[in-house]
DNA sequence: TAGATTGTTAATCGATTAACAATC
DNA sequence: TAGATTGTTAATCGATTAACAATC
């Protein structure tokens, strides 16, 4: 596979590719045009096969591209076929709505273990995922493999988990705080789900909406 | 406030200035240039200048900006001070994580109800928000102002409450399904909260680490 | 073969960065 | 006043779109 730079903008539409793909497998269309595949996502064709060819070559002339294989494709690059390992920390309500409702597994992804500080919790297990101790996070650490981990802590503790966690060479972190974790010089990978910010650009465009019925209404008002 | 047509690209960078103005307001700081704020953030001071003069001028020359007249300023565009209103569609893990967790207050807005099918919860009220049946939400949206619907319905009920609420007049959701729900036509703002998508991205940035660090190797190895 | 559609090169468009006069 | 820093215009850079030869 190519490893040319690729940009932030395409790796961010790969995901989108793959779920439409599985779309129209589940609908039994088991070939597609860049044509068609832009008229379902929005975007042009010429986009779709640019995006392409930054992998590879995975279409056919007169053809299209056949879905499954694309579809195939598209998780390689993703790294879906890796077994990353994942583990996740803090199991309070944001790290319990995900064990229960995210499948992992459906990405490539093994969530092997949980860790949280109530003992309450400490040693059983949730949904097929052990719960332990936070106090053998290090050394847990140390004898897993640990791609990913899951950050579900509250607030207070994000920075200290995320040093600890980046100290014993965990080198991506899937952060569900809503702390600003991305250091300028730092090695480790975070991919932030920030709530707010979503909901605040919602917002924005909701006002926005708002402003334009608003003046659209002066404007018939002074006629 | 003027309304051009400001890019997607600097909306999805006003909530992550807002998070540092709160952040430096935190520390005490109640002054700062674009210089400092780009250090701070990963951005240019020109980047930073330019995204503000959108939507006016904030700053003062030879001084930089006050942070929380610029806070307040940004707030405002965001729409953080119209108090929208929003309900929740499914409490179940997610929906209940966030009435929990996530503040929506903080951020403007007030959950006014929220909506669900199982009669055991049907009536109760779940952290001061009252949950209703799925069965009175047209006649609580005739009755109500809804700004925003947060969508936190299992996958296969995504699509028909959707329609639902677009025909009864709701004019923007929050998307938790993972379920595609923009369409090309409609009016209705969706914005999503595409947990796959994320944990995809940042799985092809462990990918790429990964292949680059083999290589490395198998170079060393040459020598 | 003729029609369709790719992969890729060139053209366009938009976003980011640099530069600088204005001014606090 | 001198120094600092803005707001804005111009230059650069990168991403998207268009065009088209290659070819299934």
């Amino acid at each position: 596979m190519k490893r040319v730079k690729v940009s932030n903008n395409v790796i961010r539409r790969l995901p989108r590719y793959l779920r439409k793909l599985d779309e129209l497998t589940e609908s039994g269309v088991s070939r597609v045009s860049s044509f068609e595949l832009g008229k379902q996502l929005g975007f042009t064709p010429s986009q779709i096969r640019q995006d392409f060819s930054c992998f590879g070559e995975f279409g056919q002339q007169g053809y299209g591209y056949n879905v499954p294989a694309l579809r195939a494709e598209i998780a390689s690059i993703l790294g879906m076929d890796r077994g990353f390992h994942a583990i996740m920390i803090g199991v309070g309500n944001i790290g319990r709505a995900l064990t229960e409702n995210f499948n992992f597994g459906e990405w490539g992804f093994h969530l092997s273990a949980a860790f949280d500080v109530r003992p309450e919790i400490i040693g059983t297990m949730f949904h097929e995922v052990p719960i332990l101790s936070m106090d053998v996070l290090s050394q847990y650490l140390s004898e897993h493999r640990v791609d990913v981990a899951v950050l579900t802590v509250p607030k207070e503790a994000a920075v200290p988990v995320t040093k600890m966690l980046t100290e014993n060479g965990v080198g991506a972190i899937w952060n569900f705080t809503n702390v600003e974790l991305t250091e300028p010089n730092s090695q480790t990978l975070v991919e932030n789900v920030h709530f707010s910010d979503s909901l605040l650009s919602l917002s924005y465009f909701v006002a926005e909406r708002e402003d334009e019925r608003a003046a659209r209404a002066a404007r018939a008002e002074r006629l």
